[in-house]
RNA sequence: GGCGACGUGGCGGAGUGGCUACGCAGCGGUCUGCAAAACCGUUUACACGAGUUCGAUUCUCGUCGUCGCCUCCA
């Protein structure tokens, strides 16, 4: 029985869900600068639980959103002398490179606010017919004290959020905690018309509305990370019963933890960001999404390049003990492991060590039980979306590799060739017990990236740094 | 200040009222011309104080500390 953790009640609940149908809804970026490797986190983390309902034999239907108008970005775009739509258009596509390379399933939409401004003109029109909004000369805000149930999300009160530093008195909102739907835009400014004068949607609006467009009234999960906990999602919630009074909206809400460098948060605005798709080139996706497995979604993630090394080196282990096998559920002990550790609210890092606790006691089985060990391991992963492939990563340029390889009176053709004939050079010398011009070899490949293993499959492979 | 989460070995990170994961690093070994890889073996822990209990890292209370949110955020 799976069990997840729902922020609203914040506790661990058995999910009651519809086999046939489960809506998902992820608060993506707002398209403002470059992924950070937070992005990458609630990316993949949702992606675990997506395939994992997938295999639960759940029919998903999941969303994603794009953020591409807001505040940020016209800034962003400002100070970079390019459009809001140019400035867009660039982070989207890293995002979605990101996406791709960490193997994350794509969504079945995946909406930029920009495409539903319509939509989101009808959502505001039915929250001030309900009288839960109200003009302005700067726009239209969302009255805050029509909604009593506001905050139960967070668990606050509004004198609490009162008592909070950066609230913005000098707009002509009714009261502090008003937040806008519609802000009429100044001059040079992007704008959409709409019944009230030109402007841009808030926030928050553009998640209630193309959630409502999408996917309807209701929804089973909805995820984020927990920094969107208070405003957006409260605010979210406050928009949704405002529209809808007698709709349950959402039914679980899910939040991922963040994720620290030096036990900071990393954030744009603490400037302690490291950028996703650097991490991706260097280490390649799979290791960026065995990083991410290895913590419970929900607690803050420690982040250097040293964790990262070592997620990379636990994945080969990994690829290595199942290396040869098909991946098929052939072990049922495993399978138990791997559904009672992800029932357990996606417990993914108490996932790996039960395995490698399975990996270690494999000694005493016999071959055919060994084989059906590896194949289940792999079809386990295989289902968290690892493809467990040896990841060869070229950062040189064939100019470098050409001069680098004429020394050798190798013609440079494709690397694997190079190398083959390289080691075949080596191997003469070391026939010969020529052990220092042998030695040579393989040190001086090194500054390709390159390490020649003797006595291995392959004999060679790449290297990081 | 308010609300919430948390404190486990060198680092990361699970879990449990008694048997004390797991990974990485370290150390010792096998293999190797050497090195690497691989494989085998292995040291170190539950913030502090009190309480409950036959027994507490686990439950309760207190203390200290860390982190997150408090209208920019995944």
């Amino acid at each position: 029985m799976l069990k997840l953790h729902n922020s609203y009640t914040s506790s661990i609940e058995e999910v009651d869900l519809n086999k046939k149908e489960v809506k998902i809804y992820l608060c993506g970026p707002t398209v403002q600068s470059s992924p950070h490797l937070g992005h990458g986190r609630s990316a993949v983390v949702f992606d675990f639980l997506v395939r994992y309902l997938k295999y639960l034999d759940y029919k998903v239907t999941f969303v994603r959103n794009i953020t591409d108008i807001d505040d940020k970005i016209i800034e962003k775009s400002k100070e970079e002398g390019i459009t809001y739509i140019q400035l867009g258009e660039r982070v989207t596509e890293e995002f979605g490179k990101a996406y791709k390379t960490l193997n994350c399933i794509a969504p079945d939409k995946e909406p930029k606010a920009t495409e539903f401004i319509p939509e989101i003109i009808r959502y505001i029109e039915k929250l001030i017919k309900n009288d839960f909004a109200y003009l302005t000369d700067s726009g239209i805000y969302y009255d805050i004290s029509k909604y009593d149930d506001y905050l139960n999300l967070s668990g606050r009160t509004k004198e609490d959020v009162l008592s909070g530093s950066r609230i913005s008195l000098e707009e002509d909102k009714k009261a502090p905690e008003d937040f806008a739907l519609w802000k009429f835009s100044k001059e040079d400014e992007p704008s959409w018309e709409s019944p009230w004068g030109e402007g841009r949607p808030g926030w928050h609006i553009e998640c209630s509305s193309m959630i409502n467009s999408i996917l309807g009234k209701n929804i089973d999960i909805h995820c984020g990370g927990n920094d969107l906990i208070f405003p957006h999602h409260e605010n979210e919630i406050a928009q949704s019963k405002g529209a809808f009074p007698n709709e349950l909206f959402v039914k679980y809400w899910l939040h991922n933890g963040m994720l620290n460098l030096s036990g900071q948060k990393m954030s744009k605005s603490e400037g302690n960001i490291k950028l996703l798709n650097e991490y991706l080139d260097q280490f390649g996706g799979e290791a960026v999404r065995f990083f991410f497995l290895r913590s419970q979604y929900r607690s803050p993630q420690e982040f250097s390049e040293e964790l990262l090394k070592e997620s990379e080196s636990t994945l080969n282990k990994l690829i290595h003990f199942t290396e040869n096998e098909e991946a098929a559920p052939k072990n049922n002990d495993l399978l138990k492991i791997f559904e009672d550790s992800m029932n357990e609210d996606l417990n993914t890092p108490k996932l790996i060590g039960e395995i490698f606790k399975i990996i270690n006691e494999s000694d005493d089985l016999d071959k055919k039980e060994l084989e059906d060990v590896k194949s289940t391991i792999k079809y386990i992963f295989k289902i968290l979306g690892f493809n467990f492939l040896k990841e060869k990563r070229q950062k040189n340029t064939d100019e470098d590799l050409i001069n680098f390889f004429k020394k050798y009176e190798i013609k440079f053709s494709n690397i694997d060739d190079s190398i083959n004939e390289y080691i075949a050079k080596r191997e003469n010398l070391r026939k010969k017990k020529e052990y220092k011009a042998a030695d040579e070899m393989r040190e001086s490949i090194l500054e390709l990236g390159i390490s020649i293993e003797d006595g291995t499959e392959n004999g060679w492979s790449w290297k990081n740094s």
